[in-house]
DNA sequence: TTAGATAGTAAGCTTTACTTACAAAGTAGT
DNA sequence: ACTACTTTGTAAGTAAAGCTTACTATCTAA
């Protein structure tokens, strides 16, 4: 539904244009950012004037003259405001609280009681991470898995059916006096890559987070694409493996039975015991790590199970581009572990599946944000909606 | 990239504002306006004003009272003013005057000569349609087939490769001193059926056309996807057939050599000539007219084709549906003559593919505005543009 | 030393939506 | 029928925010 325009939104929508030239400038002058926004220069320094007066943004000291009187240069203080993220996608809650730029300045860890998540737990760490930051709260983001309305910050459902309809976004809101913003952890990853990914002039991104389940998280035109009422980017149980395994969601051969960090290390498991390997007993001794040990010394039939799992990921790949048109693609989560030789079995499926052009033209790459994708995900999900950094 | 927000385009989206509310509401009083949208009276009464000095709005009379004076309905006069659609999709190019309405007035058409198309043809075309309509023109909106760079109407290349780069909006602008849109001609007939196919509240849809060709339009929040280098929904040349046909795009098993029209009817061809059939000698014979009577008349072998060629678009279907959350689809083209046979033959596959759950939940329909699709998706594309409606 | 260029600011203008107030025209209760 | 109250639509003035014009402070270059 539209909305109507006022003068508010005209002067908050320029000030995030300000805000966004210096962000990307690094230091630029009152007059360059006039010229590259199109603004005035008398509005320009009215905007400047106020995000100065939130300390957001600070003089750094004169340019050299290039033909008149010297220009000074702003810079964003990337150090004048905190915000704080939560990532709920493991059995271990992790908070932190992060400067401007996306940096994680204080993290904590929260782990479930009796195996269950809880909204307490939440609020004991977000009470924790403002009692740490020392700067003024810019806002709180949430990267969390399930099926998520992040137009109102509320959670749909949690993969483990815990949590329904709970409107997340509000009781953050209400408790800590501070903007916050929810969205599926598979989507704020890509947000994150997106924004401190190193991704020159891209604005288009498919980011997959493969670990213990998989899903894409989609960035067109430097805007998340959440979908609804499904939500984007669910793809864990699209079906990939004709006559495959069963899956946990009762269906056979989904992407996560041959793809994700579990079903690889189940099938290594299987493996070693079909061998008789006198190192494993039960799956759990199997750890994703070990996996890794056992690929990079070489085993012919670990690799044969590493290269169907990016088989697996390039069909649904392979769909990806060829539905939405977007060449860049991503991928996070505990398979970037095994290196190149898993960005290749992807393209090997691409291939096969796409125009033979259009695949070559497809670039794989690792995330670059690692373990902390999400949580700087989460921040970035702030920082776009209250500076409109991209 | 971002851009400054001045006080005229604040202006613009709010006049923007009140038309679509008019629009969508049919008939609607000033005050109910001002309550739907938030604006307030005053402001409506003067943008209203704006509007009928154009004629594009007209006072229709009052409605009863409901408790205090009555008000004066308001309508959007469709007769107002005129667009210009072009259809390029096929060696027939097809031009129409329509109302506000979509509803087409005037139609002319213009073959291909010596087997090309050209630039000359499309103005010839259009001056005739210019000659032909009796109201202001509001825009002109073509739907062709290639990749489009929809943002500045340039057909970066079509199919055949006898356009590259042809920045056709800025011509038509220059030409005839109106705003013209140029957009893929899937793309165009999603757009179209969103805006005038009857989808309530819906704000996202998938429309795949299938006819010579095969792509898909997706409309998300109610606006089109575009793509960025690629185009989205470009979905004929993914693989769906192991070990398939050749296709002229040089692969096997392209999802066009399964479920195109022409697919369908060369398959039925070679099965006619398998069996001898004395009433087929070339494929230019059997027409896809002729395959849809074969298909009605109960032929089992046609019916396992058109089933093939349903299962083909299934699992592109299923893809859409899994990746970008979207359960609304239509299929648009020759193909609909099949009926719903073809649909049950889509969800057999996407059921195979999905959650259950996911695949039962998917609404598959076929498009209503049958061939004049694009034309009419041209048109909307000037209606969104210019007016604002959705 | 002077002419010209550039950066930043100050004061007033313009656009546009909002606020307040009011007239016109209806309903409902007495 | 009269009064009190609602609702619609408009008029006049106000407020927000970007724009225009003009000015000062510097700096470069001839």
């Amino acid at each position: 539904m539209k909305k109507k325009v006022t003068h508010e939104q005209t002067r908050v929508l320029n000030r995030q244009l300000v805000t966004k030239t210096i962000y990307d400038a690094g230091e630029i002058s009152r007059a360059e950012v006039a010229r590259v926004t199109r603004l005035t220069r008398p509005t320009v320094s009215d905007l400047v004037a106020e995000l100065m007066s939130q300390r957001l943004v600070v003089e750094v000291g004169y340019a050299p003259s290039t033909g008149g009187k010297r220009p000074m240069l702003l810079r964003i203080d990337a150090d004048a405001q905190n915000t704080i993220s939560i990532d709920l996608s493991r059995k271990d809650f992790c908070g932190a609280v992060l400067d401007l730029r996306g940096e994680v300045q204080h993290r904590e860890y929260r782990r479930w009681r009796n195996d269950r998540p809880s909204l307490d737990l939440i609020f004991e760490l977000v009470d924790s991470l403002v009692a740490a930051a020392d700067r003024p709260l810019l806002g709180i983001g949430v990267g969390t898995p399930g099926l998520i309305d992040a137009a109102h910050g509320v959670v749909v459902a949690a993969v483990n059916q815990e949590w329904t309809n709970v409107p997340l976004r509000q009781l953050l809101e209400e408790r800590y006096g501070v903007p916050a913003y929810v969205a599926n952890d598979c989507q704020a990853a890509a947000l994150g890559e997106f924004t401190f990914g190193n991704v020159n002039g891209v604005q288009d991104l498919v980011v997959i987070s493969v670990g213990w389940g998989i899903g894409a998280g989609i960035v067109v035109n430097g805007q998340l694409l959440h979908g609804t009422p499904f939500g984007a980017g669910e793809i864990g149980h699209i079906v990939v493996a004709e006559n495959g395994e069963r899956c946990s969601c009762g269906g056979f051969g989904c992407l996560e039975t041959v793809s994700s960090s579990q079903a690889i290390v189940r099938q290594v498991h299987a493996l070693l015991a079909r061998r008789g390997d006198p190192r494993v007993i039960s799956p759990e001794q199997v750890s994703f790590d070990r996996v890794c040990e056992l690929f990079h010394e070489g085993d012919a039939e670990v690799r044969e199970v590493v290269r169907a799992a990016g088989r697996g990921l390039g069909t649904v790949a392979a769909y990806l581009v060829g539905v939405l048109g977007i060449y860049h693609l991503r991928f996070a989560g505990q398979v970037t572990a095994i290196g190149p030789f898993l960005l290749e079995a992807v393209r090997e499926e691409m291939v096969r599946l796409l125009l033979p052009a259009l695949a070559d033209e497809a670039q794989l790459e690792f995330a670059t944000l690692g373990s902390d994708i999400v949580l700087k995900g989460a921040s970035a999900l702030v920082l776009h909606h209250e500076l409109g950094v991209l």
